[in-house]
DNA sequence: CTGGGTGCAAATTCTTTGCAGCTTT
DNA sequence: AAAGCTGCAAAGAATTTGCACCCAG
């Protein structure tokens, strides 16, 4: 299902590309941390990236670890998961819906839709665990925002 | 769209309900930051709680509205957005995915599924902004935790 | 009354930043 | 050589915890 090797290699292949056209030193640091972002294919954090590298790398320090995956997200080569780089939010809402987040404001705004709700599990889902809630989220610009400027849409 | 009122009475009785069968005190406090929480449909971070439920209860602390939206959660009453009580994770699979996130262990899985890749978004959505991505996250037990015993499962 | 709950202040944890020296281009 | 990066250490932000007093049941 997965082609490793060749995934891998057209990763950091546009890595490369990417950094050139953009401007952006390709240290011996941020080819390791990317390196090693694309090679596990989990969902790490900073620190485990971190510790990771670090065998490689001995001497590297936290703080070039989250420049560097910052870095990359704003590029566009990786993304990051749940509502980061941002507080912990409460919902009341128990009724099954569904999420809209503006990403330049960080609006979340609740969606009703029954497709959305009868969502069909794939089987290969067994092979992982017992599902118990399924959420869609939609990313986007709200219309305050994207009235006030047609800005940075990552 | 939003039966407001009678929503809100019964998310009140079912606070009282669950408090008193699991012993668990109804003080002001908590009262009123359930009240704030269930009346605003928003998705508030504890901060913005904690200033608007001070109007009514001006010696409230911060740490309180803590403990009480935590406690609420973990009795089902609220429910929190994005990868919460968790460091921020970085993903760098960038083909088109979903989550499976076990609740007890934190783990994520990727899932590819066509159907959840071809979801036709309610045309309600243009009335709140410009989508550009959508994501479907999963939640449940893995297959590890759920063999390694039959616990909490939120 | 009595045990859980609160407020306060201090501690943690995760993440970011200032700065001087070191590397890529 | 120049601009951009890194590592260090210290700062910051969000959240949690210890403890003595207080209040709901």
């Amino acid at each position: 299902m997965e082609p490793m090797k060749c995934e891998f290699d057209e990763r950091i292949k546009l890595f490369e590309q990417v950094c050139k056209s953009k401007n952006i030193k390709i240290t011996h640091q941020r080819m390791e941390i990317f390196r090693e972002i694309a090679t596990a294919g989990d969902h790490s954090d900073a620190e485990s990236i971190y510790q990771r590298v670090k065998e490689r790398l001995p001497t590297i320090s936290l703080d070039t670890v989250y420049r560097a995956l910052w870095l990359f997200n704003d590029l566009g080569l990786i993304k990051t998961l749940g509502a980061t780089r941002e507080r912990t939010r409460f919902d009341a809402n128990l009724n099954q819906h569904h999420h809209f987040t503006c990403s330049v404001c960080g609006l979340i705004r609740d969606i009703y839709a029954k497709d959305f709700d009868e969502l069909k599990l794939p089987n290969s889902i067994n092979e992982i665990g017992q599902p118990y809630s399924t959420h869609v989220e939609v990313r986007g610009v709200c219309l305050t925002c994207s009235q006030n400027k047609k800005q940075d849409q990552r």
